[in-house]
DNA sequence: TGGCGGCGGGCCGTATACAATCGATGACGG
DNA sequence: CCGTCATCGATTGTATACGGCCCGCCGCCA
């Protein structure tokens, strides 16, 4: 293995790991690890086409290329990552048609959740919700985009859990986690979907057991994400020469 | 490999495998795999509980267990086989809370896809979906339990799919597939599941475009369903000597 | 000078080998 | 006779080795 050859970075990052995600010895250590890159492609630090090299990454976190490629399955089957039969790994590059269906889905199932989680909402609930909302809004005017963006998919994604529903909470947190890479090549800059200030009233809706407002809340909440986004297709293949040239 | 070692079973099976799967050489053979095992799950001829070796299947299907692990996984996070850290794969039993769970889930999307698939429902789609309920009927008739569980889901599968939408029909697939192991766990036997003469109604519904109608037939179809079930804890874990003998 | 074909390196895909762990069975002691 | 402990077998988890494909570079030829 590089653990000996390649000393000075495999060892140390394998160490900080060791020590980060506690761990302990084994079994844990994937999953540490799968949370690491899932983090790293949701807040956008690693962006949509970014090469994935198994070889790398497993040099990266001190595991063989073995436990590696379990982990990118895995990301693959949550359309996280793009695994081209012979051409490995890269953090998937959602088209038009995946984005609007995936804030379709978003529109249905989390709207219809919203009664669920208001008729089930207890004051500690609505206290986490509140302040994640509220972090949310500090890191954005603090300037951390990653941390911004990763506290309003935990808004969502608890929203859904707060249902109850296991299946349908799982589902949601998928979908967020698209919605995040959908962001990140469709999002125009300096605005990250979420306005911050819907999250508090939303919060506030369900408190007050407001069920229809809260669901017409959520599916403006969720209109308005999707409208602003850009709908230009990257030139990324068929740059179109006759069309430029012609 | 056991290829040339083990000649007798393992070359006769794998040989038995290239030409029913056709598969052709490389890729597409774990494919052909997956669906096969998923097939046998979802029709129950592998019943819940049932233990998965890496080494038998490997075997059987003429792959190494490399292959068969990447299989079992995705498998497990569809939830269709509990990988238990060091005791192996089994055919997942579902509990009661993911039984409810999952028919809450499958009542709040598909009863919310109904209108979009009334919508866009062609008389080609309504063939389809017309002769997949006659198929059910007649091979729930011939006594090929197997086929008809299949079936059933394939029409709510197809269902989903008509909605348009990638990421939903995906998720119902996927809740249609748990909905088979839960009905091996708990469905009265005789009695599986979809009434079959449901099926061609909700199509009528559908062509007809009484959306209203459709969303309330498919609620009280899968409650029908969930209402069927016995609601009997298997004795398995803590059988409640105290109640019984106390 | 530009296009084309051969060639080498990098990387993935699969199989195999080794190590660790858990459960079961059998023996021993109380 | 029952409970406990140790050893053995079986099975998974991880790493490594090898083979094949694709891409990019380089030399050759028109």
């Amino acid at each position: 293995m590089a653990k000996s050859a390649n000393a000075a970075s495999g060892s140390a990052e394998a160490k900080r790991n060791r020590g980060a995600g506690k761990a302990g010895d084994g079994a844990e250590r994937h999953e540490t690890i799968y949370q690491q890159i899932r983090e790293a492609i949701v807040e956008h630090r690693l962006k949509p086409g970014a090469r994935l090299r198994e070889d790398a990454l497993a040099e990266v976190f001190g595991v063989s290329r073995t436990g590696i490629r379990k982990i990118l399955q895995r990301l693959a089957l949550e359309y996280l990552v793009t695994l081209t039969p012979r051409r490995g790994a890269s953090v998937s590059r959602p088209t038009i048609e995946e984005a609007r269906d995936v804030f379709a889905a978003r529109q249905l199932v989390e709207c219809q959740l919203m009664p669920w989680v208001a008729r089930r909402l207890k004051p500690a609930d609505a206290r986490v919700l509140r302040e994640l909302a509220t972090s949310e809004r500090q890191a954005l005017r603090a300037g951390e985009q990653s941390r911004a963006i990763q506290l309003s998919a935990q808004f969502h994604q608890r929203l859904a859990e707060l249902s109850g529903n296991t299946p349908l909470a799982e589902f949601v947190e998928r979908l967020c986690s698209r919605s995040s890479l959908i962001l990140a090549v469709y999002g125009a800059s300096g605005h990250l979907g979420c306005e911050s200030h819907d999250h508090d009233e939303l919060v506030t809706l369900l408190e007050a057991g407001r069920e229809e407002r809260a669901v017409a809340f959520m599916q403006r909440h969720l209109k308005a994400i999707e409208a602003s986004l850009s709908i230009e297709e990257s030139t990324d293949e068929a740059p179109d020469l006759r069309q430029i040239f012609g």
